[in-house]
Parts: C-alpha cells; structure tokens; sequence
DNA sequence: TATGAATGAGCGTTCATTCAT
DNA sequence: GATGAATGAACGCTCATTCAT
C-alpha cells in the first residue's frame, strides 16, 4: 500500500527524509506553511503521517530543515558561479543572474524561499537562519571588496547594500512567481537590475 | 494619531472600527496574521469578541481591511511629498525617505505591510490588494515620467524598476523592523538606497 | 426607517405583538425552530430586535406564544365546526376535514404545528402545551361520547384513539405540506382517513 | 446487544463506530438533535472528539448516519415478522403490533425517530432518507396487495393509508416515550389501533 | 523503522439577549 | 415604548502530534 523502495520518485538522491522534504517543498509552495497540511505532505511524500515525526520534530522544524537544505544549494551554486567571475561588478551582475536562473529552475523553492522566509524570523524567535546570514554575508563581501578595490562606490555600508539588493531581487521573483511568469522574463529582469544597480537609473549631468 | 477620514461602515458613527483596526494592527505586528487570536485583538480594541464581527466580515477581512486603511494613508502621504519636488530623481529620493519615514513613525504598520502583504496575495487569491497596485503605479509613474524627460534611464522597464526599488527599501524596512532598530537608521539607509539607486553602484570608469 | 403606523402589513388585527407572531410564523415554517434567527423575524416582523423582548420572554416563550395563538383559533373554529353536526361519526368526519381545511388555508400553520409541536414537549419540559391538550380532549370527548351513546366501539380508550386519530391527520399533513401539496389533495385524503377510521380497512367477511 | 453487520467504513475493522452511534441515541434522544453536544456524545462513547469525526463528516451527518442505521434494523424485524403471516389484516396487526415492541424494546430509538426524523426532512433537504421510504413502502405494500385480494377496502389510496397508519402509531409512540411508560401499555394500545383500522371505530349498523 | 488511528487543545464565529439612548 | 449596537458564552470542527502495534 505504500512506497517501500529506497527511492523511487524525483530523480533526487532520494532517502524517505529526502522526499519528505521534496513534498514539503511543493505543499508549502501550494498552500504556505500555515495552510499546509502535515498530513498533505506525508500523502505527498508517500509516507505515514507519523513518519515525519521520525525525520523532523515539528511541522516548524519541517521548514526550517527545508530552508537549510535550499539555502545551502542556492549559497554553494551562487558562491561557485561569483567565484568565477573577478571583479566585484560583474560578481554582483553574476549573482541576481544565478538567483533569477535559480528562481526559473525551481519556482517552488523561490516560492518558498520568497514568501515564507519573512515569517520565518518573526515566528521562530528562536531560528536564527544562519543559512541566510551566509547567503547575506557573500553578498556584503562582494561589496565590501568592490569598495576597497575601489570598483564599487563606498558611499553604502556593504550590508546595506547587500540587504537592498537581495530585496530587490527578491520582490521581482515574488511578482514572477505569484503574478505573471507569463508576463515577464526573471533572467532578462534580473540583468536589467544589475545594470541600474551598478550604473544607475539617472541619466549623468553633463558638465559644461 | 488616528485617521479621521470622514468614512466609516456599518454601525454607529464611532471611532470603533477605527479601534479594532488599531487593535488589529498592535496584534498583527506582534503575532504575525495567523497566530493572531481574535480574542486577543477584541480584547486589545476594549470590545467584545462579537463586536469585530460587526465591523469585519472575518478575520480575513479584518486583515484586507487593515491593509487598505494603512496603504490609503501611506499612498496619500508619498503622493503629496512626491509632488512637492520637481524632477524624477528628487522624487525617488523622497519616496524612500517618506516611505522610511513612515516606518519609523509607524514601525507596527511597517511590519505589519512588510511581512504580511506577500502571504496575501497569495492566500487570498480573490483580493487584488488595489492600494499596493497604487502605490506600485505611483512609482512607476515616476520612473516613466523622468524616463520620458530624459532624467532617467530607459534601460528598464519602469515597472521592474518600481518592483526592484520597492523590494529594496521594503527589505530594509523588514531588516530594520525585525532585527535592529539600534543597528542602523533607516531613514540614513533611505538616502543611501537612493544615491545607489540614482547613481549607481559602480565607480565611473576613467575615461582616458 | 421603521414602521410606525399602527398596523400596515396583513389583513390582521394588527398591533406590534400580532406583527411578529405572524413573522415567527412564516420565519419558524421557512426555517425551523432551532434555524430561525430572532433577527430575521424582527427584520420581517418590522421591529427592531429589541422590540420582540418587549412581547417576549425569549425566543422559546415566542414559539410558545406562537402555539397559544394559534391553537386557540384552531380549537375555535373546530370546536364551532363540531358543534353544529349531532352524531360522533358526523364529528369525527368534520374534525377531520376541519383539520385539513385549516392546513389548507394556513400552511406555515401546519408546518409550525407539525413539526415544532414534537419538539416542544421535549425541550420546555415546563410548557404543558395546554391548548393542544383541549385539543386533544376535544377529540376525545367526541369518541367518549359516541361510545356512550352506542354510536362508537368502545374497544379502545378514548383518549388513544384521538391520539391515533390525530397522528394520522397529522402526519398526512406533513406528507403535504413538506412533499408535495401538488402530489395529492388533503382534503380528500382527510375523507378516505374519516371512512377509513369509521368503517374500518377490512371488507365485511361474510356471514354464511 | 448493538448489531455488528459485517459492515462499517474508515479505519479500524472496529466497534468504535458503533459506540459512537449508539451515544448519539441516548444524547440525541436525551436532549434532542440541536441541544445535544458532541462532546457530549464522545464522552459518551469514550472516545476523543476528534474521533468523532474520522467516522462521521459532521453532526448532521451523524444524525443521517444514525437514521439509516435504525431504520434498517427497524426495517429488518418488521419485514421478517410481516412475511411470517398471511393476510393483509394480519399483516397489519402485525406490523403495529412489532412496531410497539421495537419501541418498547429501544425506547431511545424510537424518541429519536419519532422526534427527530420529522427535522430531518425538512433541514437536510438533501438527504432523502431512502430507509424511511422503504418503511413506508413496505406498509403500502401489504394495503395494495389486501386490496387487491379483496381483503381489504380499496376506498382509499395505499400511501395515504400507510401514512395514516404510520401517523397513528408514531403519535401513541411518542405519547408513551414522553408523557408516560407508566400511564399505558404501548403493545395494548397498538392493538386496540388494529381493531379500529381493521373493523372501524364506528359500530355496525344494524340493517332492517 | 513505519504506520495511521486516536487524541484533545484550541479557535473563529454565531446569535439570543441586554441596555443605554 | 422602541431601538439596534454591543455583548460574550457557547460549540462544531480541525489538525499537529502521539503511540500502540
């Protein structure tokens, strides 16, 4: 009546903890955490219910798992991609372009990673999400050595900085993803991002 | 410290559903929408539990009519200080200051706008949420006006720039709310966000 | 916005009190008892809800009322009907298509009296119901009579057969007053029921 | 003492589902469909509240649930002991006669139909209540069929006559089970309705 | 390990009734 | 008397979590 095969949905790696987390991702997607069923999940999973109390403490412990098992794909595939480029430019131009292409390939996990990651810190006090702080922390040291390089203006501290461009990117996916992927294309806005945060919306004054 | 606004619903004249919405606002900030309790919020508001159903259809509607309270008041606010100033970059820059300005003010609105506007969208499917598309338009008109002058850029499109620019001072917002309000300032952020906005990230390249 | 007029609505005798028996009236057959909202009676009746509280104890001391009513015209007009035909069997026939009559003209009557009456007796343990009790004797006293006078079998208690007898009628009221008042005319089942009761199912065995 | 038909539905092969319906009679019949608890009636059955509902989709449905499951019982014994005679008049006695000792048998059983199947169909509009028309199929059955052998007087429509006669003795069923086990014999009052339906209550008269 | 039936605390909402005007 | 806004107790139902098997 049910799965017993180590793996056999999703060409994942594919343990029973594995596909937990898979469904989890696509009923969190579907529902969000607060409308989302355990028991969704499980049926999804192809497991009992009481099978996930096996692998995770709560249902707040089943998102948490998920945003570091997310996270640390999306930090380990933008820290490989920003590494290969060198000039603090052209990391950032690299990054909101991963991000976008990350978006693209997995809508649910930007889904998740979009709408819920705001709760997250709000209702559980206790969950510091180091995972983001890290993705955060790449972001600011692109800055930060653009500035002492002097490629980037130092007129922002680099977390500032950091925070207002994850924001940024952020917020299109949010309308990519919940309004129209149809409507526009996430990669194409992610560059034209880049290139207003890197040489800005205003036109230069010439000098007389 | 309330809105006056001549309107008002159902009931008596009275300053009620102006209390409840006070209440809801207080409770929403503290516990986030869905671990806030109506019971909780009545009791905030000084009213019976019964008596939110006179004024809200239900919770859900409690929350929308939050948010289209808030929004009025914030869009009619940016709109009269965007109009005050001239050219498109000035009018960005107090955008961001007003819309700073306003968390600092209101730091239980901003968190309140911060985090749950993207959950309602998404749950609740049937509100369009028209004060956010306002106040979406109202910056993006921005942009498309200083675009046309030739103030700004027309390298993207004004609405992706408008979503970009919301999402970058809205992260700020939620970092500043949430984690710091003795971390940083975020009118001091603002401005920053506005230079980088305006003038770019990058240092001009020295033309031979 | 209200009513004030002394009477306006129906050709009744009008006053306030009769207003809203007459709402509960159709408010208690459209919905029933336990679904009737005291609002909506208000709201039909033209009074405000307050108001019904100024005729009434409660919600159940209307319905109550509401029996009072009209079984006391009910038991008129039988008891008149009755009283002008001499023998027993003439009486229960009369009785009978007095009953359906009465059905006939006053459906929400029938429906209130039919259903909610069961339900009366169980649930105000304390309302003896003593208009349906004078109904009932009514019946009974026909019977007693005419087993006295020799015009009717006294193999059975009084009392049971006007218990049978106005089961019978009741139930065939319900059959038409919930399912079909096209499906059969009450009226005429009321005759077959009077035959029926007085002549007996059986046909005659023949004496050798 | 409860039926254990092979039957049931949701989880365990087990009699909870049973002990469910058998609290939802004693509490439905003690304080009536709409004052009864459901917590009440899982307490009852020494189940948790929640059970309730793995085997029930409401408290309406539970009523429903709990209809068709006496009625069949009901339906069952009457028509083994209808079959067991001959005629049409002894079929009839019959019926009244196992009717009055199911009663007497399952006092709670009967106050809850008795009472509550008139709601029934006027409240759960969608529901048909397929067992209360076989019931009553079954009694029209045996007066078509004594019609049709000349047993019985065909002066009257066969579902007329079988709501009558189901009128009758539903309302000497409530009299006993509410007002008083003590004042009469329910199995003696379903005989003396025998005699007055089959020979009628009115004495021969006599011919010259 | 895995199961899934069972649990029961918890909450949004209703609505009969009250009472200040 | 008449109003109707306000009350708040009451309850059906959900669903994360547990635990006997």
């Amino acid at each position: 009546m049910t799965v017993h095969s180590a793996s056999d949905r999703k060409p994942n790696g594919g343990d029973k903890r594995e596909r937990i987390l898979d469904a989890a991702e696509r009923v969190f997607a579907k529902h969000g955490f607060y409308n989302a069923r355990v028991a969704e999940i499980a049926r999804d999973a192809g497991v009992a219910d009481g099978t996930i109390y096996l692998y995770f403490k709560s249902k707040d412990d089943l998102l948490i798992s998920l945003f570091e098992s997310r996270m640390e794909r999306v930090n380990t595939t933008l820290q490989a991609k920003v590494d290969a480029v060198a000039s603090a430019p052209d990391k950032i131009c690299t990054f909101l372009n991963a991000y976008a292409l990350l978006a693209k390939e997995h809508p649910h996990v930007a889904e998740v990673l979009t709408i819920e990651l705001r709760q997250s810190s709000k209702f559980m006090k206790e969950y510091a999400n180091p995972r983001f702080g890290e993705f955060l922390r790449m972001l600011a040291s692109i800055v930060e050595q653009g500035q002492q390089r002097g490629e980037l203006d130092d007129g922002i501290p680099p977390l500032v900085a950091a925070r207002a461009l994850f924001g940024a990117i952020d917020e299109l996916v949010l309308a990519w993803v919940l309004g129209g992927k149809e409507k526009f294309d996430i990669v194409r806005a992610a560059e034209q991002l880049g290139a207003m945060t890197l040489r800005g919306l205003e036109t230069p004054r010439r000098d007389p």
